[in-house]
DNA sequence: ACCCTGATACTCGACTTCGAGTAATCGAGT
DNA sequence: ACTCGATTACTCGAAGTCGAGTATCAGGGT
């Protein structure tokens, strides 16, 4: 009964079970026609672990397995009433709670003091570029979504998608005229920094001094007794 | 050799590494210090094998194991050359190249439509209220990064964590009044659905004839030679 | 009659992730 | 002198993830 709620592709099939029975391989087909496939990360291996997953758990059953010709068999599933609860509960829980969300974007910018202002410049640089291109092809989708008269409520999420997009665009490209003026907090202990290793110098030795050999900025880097 | 560059762990260790050779707790214990467990998922299990697997692909290397008493032996390891060139590729890469990531909320409103309008709008207003207490506690943290004068270069991705945040609260905002007023394209079919569903009709009856239960917004789920 | 592409439907096993568990030491208080 | 919680330092196995691989069949072209 370890009901961990990590894989969403769990939630998407509660939902399609919820309409009618299937077996694991038209779910796919179901999430990928309607395109949920672009926000729920979907692959075979996963698929039949977590259908697998939640039979054990008692959210779904094994209605029955039918054979055409030597073909694989299909096994259809049902959801159960635990299932039908667990999705409406789950569901709430997604929609009404936030979650600590681990971007690599996010990581990337944790660990940007390893390579020199210069170089970062140029990478965010690629990075809007390609941010515009998809952010172009999102538009032409909610274009074509809106010639075929779909509803947005079956397109909510590529809006939420859009508006991140434009956020992270936005950001990216304040923090580039912030890098290239040098007016971001530490942008000369920043260039020091890879100068100095440039040289040679290890980074023991520069943090043996870093006052010293970075400036003035580099006093908070310091433990806080010595902070005088 | 197989570098899969999934886990971001495994290139906060390489930057660990590459200021000076340590042990994993020291890497784990210098991540924490600098707040960058916020920002790149870290449990001892995780860090273990991402060290060994580093290890394996020849990234790092351990150097001696040191024993004190009879505590657990300690290994310490260094960074290789091709780490260090592992290093700065990967994180380019993480900086110049979008990925796309998959959100929790973005799955949740793919599968919005599995509950009534209502008690979305109520999850949602709920969602806006943590969405604002996580607010003002990120401000708080950046206040007290800036008092103790730490330059910007080592918080931006707190920065980043910010803007996704605040866009996010705009967008839920937004579509909150938009299913309030009813203005969201397909609320009506929405409704209904939830109304026939309760009323005890199923999900095949219903889409058998859409145009007949839901009215005219539901014509584009019609296949496309039936749209007449 | 034959081939070839693409869809159908799943299987397999190598690799990762996770977090609870273990076990020793340090230091602050009583 | 003792004890109790915090810190140090890692281990282990159950569960999950991934995507290439397998095998069958339908339909269109040649």
């Amino acid at each position: 009964m370890a009901r961990r709620r990590s894989n969403p592709l769990a939630l998407a099939v509660l939902e399609c079970l919820s309409e009618k029975p299937m077996h694991p391989y038209e779910i796919s087909a179901t999430l990928r026609t309607r395109g949920k496939e672009q926000s729920i990360k979907l692959n075979y291996g996963s698929l039949y672990s977590v259908v697998e997953s939640l039979a054990k758990q008692g959210l779904i059953t094994a209605q029955h397995t039918t054979r055409e010709g030597r073909r694989p068999e299909r096994t259809v599933y049902t959801i159960t009433e635990a299932g039908q609860a667990e999705l409406e509960d789950w569901l709430s829980e997604l929609l009404s709670t936030p979650t600590r969300e681990y971007t690599s974007l996010e990581a990337g910018l944790s660990l940007v003091g390893a390579l020199p202002p210069d170089e970062v410049a140029q990478l965010l640089d690629t990075r809007i570029v390609a941010l515009r291109i998809e952010l172009g092809a999102l538009e032409r989708a909610e274009e074509i979504c809106a010639e075929m008269k779909l509803p947005e409520l079956f397109s909510i999420e590529s809006q939420y998608r859009h508006a991140l997009l434009t956020a992270e665009l936005d950001f990216v490209q304040d923090l580039l005229t912030r890098i290239r003026k040098g007016t971001l907090g530490g942008s000369k202990l920043w260039r020091r920094t890879h100068e100095l290793r440039a040289e040679g110098m290890s980074f023991d030795e520069i943090m043996a001094d870093p006052v010293g050999h970075l400036g003035e900025e580099a006093r908070a880097l310091l433990p806080r007794e010595e902070q005088s």
